[in-house]
DNA sequence: TGAACTCTGTTAATTAATAAACAATTTTCT
DNA sequence: AGAAAATTGTTTATTAATTAACAGAGTTCA
């Protein structure tokens, strides 16, 4: 069904979490038949952008019926390749990183933390919830031997792009990163940032722009 | 200069923060004076993006000279409301509302944190870095006497909305939500969401998408 | 069973966002 | 001082994203 090669939009792809999400609390309700009418009047979208984002990936849905909630749910979990399990290593042990590791949700959602690496000889041999933090010289060596394939950079600005640099030579296939700092990389690899300070400056704009409306 | 109650798009809003932070950079490299096309080739948009942007505020720079960094600097900076101080309380002292009182970098960025809040007995009296865990009880009275202007939201999905909903009844004006759900609220309040599961899901997508294409 | 209703997938229309073009102005350099 | 080069602010064109429209297929219910 899928149109082979057909590329889906960043916004359409940045939705499906969304949908998945969304879909799984319709299932712990015990609801199993929607439409993108109802969904619609949950989520927000319009119901046909609804219809038209699933349909990048398949017409998963039946007319006259709706969508199946629990086959939907299952679909757009295998589109976003949550079947799997992707070992992961978080660069950069202090505050950040720290609570990274202790925000246990994210190993719930297929991303296992195998080992966590920094500079400060205090914080080396410390363990964040079993998992232990290394020197970040041992970096290559252990993406290599434990088939890593994400990092997650929680290094100062001025230590990002050089982590990247390494994790990138050492095999790694993706980046989850945190720190302030738009990290380049090639192609073939893939990177995802998240942006707090962004976050919180927006949240600041808004603030002030209600505050002060038209100055 | 500025083009009065006409919108801002939030594509826009969204980049400031980015043109703040590299103005920053270039101030401390001691660069004063920038081109649109140099800022391009630096930051990786369209010249001509950035002084669409930078024009709905006002015209900041100069034909044939290009943009003071100091001097646009402090103007985004006022812009985004960065010129005074926001207190604000975190609801939620488990893994993630710790992590992000940890977080230290957020404090410095204007947002000040005055308390904590958990309905678990374990953790209240508790500080994390000289911030105080309370009972969520003493919520309103919390935000009322101290004039608590925003809420950062780090509760699970299920008290998120409630969680919300008193915020807002005891006067708080913006909201920062790092909890798993979309929270509704009135059109005078504002909200940020940090979704984080959402960003792990676009990469393991794309993770997912590299490896298998056309599937 | 069959008529009325529902709802999808898909195409067409609309709106929003981005990029290109260019006149006007300033700087730079001789 | 004056010509050439640089660069903005702004208008126009292009591309992308969203919404609306609707034929066709499936469901529901008398």
């Amino acid at each position: 069904m899928q149109r082979t090669s057909q590329k889906v939009s960043m916004a359409v792809i940045r939705r499906l979490p969304k949908y998945y999400r969304y879909l799984e609390n319709l299932l712990n309700k015990e609801i199993y038949r929607i439409s993108s009418k109802e969904l619609s009047r949950i989520i927000g979208f319009t119901a046909s952008q609804i219809r038209q984002d699933l349909n990048c990936f398949g017409g998963f849905g039946q007319q006259g019926y709706g969508y199946n909630v629990e086959e939907l749910y299952k679909e757009i979990g295998k589109i976003l390749g949550l079947v799997r399990e992707y070992k992961s290593v978080i660069i950069g042990a202090g505050n950040l990183g720290q609570a990274i590791a202790n925000y246990s949700d994210f190993q719930r959602k297929g991303f296992k933390l195998k080992a966590m690496f920094d500079i400060n000889p205090k914080l080396i041999g410390l363990k964040i919830r079993d998992v232990e933090i290394l020197d970040v010289d041992n970096l290559e060596d252990f993406i290599k031997e434990n088939d890593i394939e994400v990092g997650i950079i929680c290094v100062p600005f001025s230590k990002a792009q050089e982590t990247a640099d390494r994790l990138i030579a050492a095999g790694i296939k993706g980046i989850w990163n945190f720190a302030p700092f738009d990290i380049k990389v090639p192609d073939n690899i893939v990177i995802e940032n998240v942006h707090l300070s962004e976050s919180l400056f927006t949240l600041s704009y808004l603030l002030n722009e209600y505050n002060n409306p038209e100055d």
